[in-house]
DNA sequence: CGTGAGGTTGATCGCTTTCAACGGAGGTGG
DNA sequence: CCACCTCCGTTGAAAGCGATCAACCTCACG
């Protein structure tokens, strides 16, 4: 099995190469603390290098939306325009560097290689959304779940393990609002999962994925008997 | 009421810009005729110049999810790597202009604006795919039919008008695989906004929205008895 | 030891799906 | 010209999955 403190030896992606002149300060976050609010102005966009900060939106009515999680190497903001459209926060104790926006863009004009890495970045992340909507809009509550478990294993570099042992700094809250789900709708997911001999929870924030097989099958909606 | 016919004088944006002296062959496109299939290499992208071409995943067991229509003006294929990941199809007849893929990224380097222009767009689909999630994450199907009515709308330059006329050449199938629900919920949800007169639907492809404003507050769940 | 937040489990409800039948528009051939 | 067929959309009835409401558990912390 490997363990999740072997895999990030080399250190998440970082944008230091932006432009080094460029004065980039940083920041801590503690869990649900926010980072910027719906209606913000762009005025930076932040690196997270540490933890991991939600952005989410919440209805009248209460219903709430995680839009994404972002993880140590994202970068939050581009895909907004001159305001952020989401609040985000931190769900985790978190570290943030903040890139000032308009000379993150004025670096695109003087080396269009920057340009090419954000493009790269921002194709990323739309192939990561296309996922997220085959994920919403047609697989079962227990599909979901197991399709988030591993895209989680899989950023953390243990995709092609047979079995991984990892910390979920994740709540049942978040993981339901990112899912489209409810708290208690994961919460027996993940005991089918459980129960199923696919995983196993030594604590609530610690995950075991004793047959990665099984959980690839549910995710990829190949599973004989669902 | 404005008429489809009125507004799209300034025609969609074009990728002209990108490179005159790029060769870019055109091609058209039947309804159902598939555009390129996963696995496919990615040498072309794709702008869609007329009609709509869908990109879609098939589960083993025939369930199908659309991952997002391409309109006159909209890029296909910069999302993905070397392959593509999703079948694409045209939902109606349709004219595509192919761009070899290795010529516009070069001319990125050449050019630095073209790499920001591909950037805002690459933005924008993500701005879109995030509000996208929230509709399938969180919404009724009822909201999700006014959010997609809405976007359509809005796509077609006619958000600000209280009442609008204009063509849906999108089946009731092609809707129901894009916001997750099925051909039955998407046709009794048209009809109860229909009843509520909301909409009217002279042909079933022809849409007639009588009450903008009640519209827009089912989309952003405003409404105040569901 | 009390308190509160987060998680699990059980019972019931309701929205969407599923299964089924019907209807209208368009196309084809007798 | 009309019978027939097929595709697409609509409507009804029943079933099922996840939501809701509620109780209980565990653990960290004062």
């Amino acid at each position: 099995m490997m363990s999740a403190a072997a895999a990030r030896t080399d250190g998440p992606a970082n944008f230091s190469w932006v432009n080094p002149a460029v004065p980039a300060s940083e920041r801590h976050l503690e869990t649900h603390e926010p980072l910027v609010h719906e209606g913000d102005d762009t005025h930076y966009f932040y690196e997270v290098l540490e933890g991991i900060v939600s952005s989410y939106k919440i209805f009248a009515d209460g219903r709430r939306q995680i839009v994404s999680f972002a993880f140590p190497g994202d970068l939050i903001g581009f895909s907004q325009g001159n305001t952020y459209r989401y609040d985000c926060e931190a769900i985790a104790p978190s570290r943030v560097r903040a890139l000032p926006k308009t000379s993150l863009l004025r670096s695109i004009r003087e080396r269009p290689e920057i340009g090419e890495k954000l493009l790269a970045l921002a194709a990323a992340e739309v192939a990561y959304f296309e996922d997220h909507s085959i994920n919403l809009g047609r697989k079962s509550a227990l599909e979901r779940i197991a399709s988030f478990l591993l895209n989680i294993i899989e950023r953390a570099g243990f995709g092609d393990a047979e079995s991984v042992k990892l910390q979920l700094p994740i709540s049942r809250l978040d993981m339901a609002d990112f899912l489209g789900l409810t708290i208690e709708t994961v919460s027996r997911s993940m005991t089918k999962l459980r129960t199923r001999g696919i995983i196993e929870l030594p604590q609530t924030t610690t995950l075991v994925v004793s047959n990665m097989d099984r959980l690839r099958d549910l995710a990829e909606c190949d599973e004989e008997c669902p």
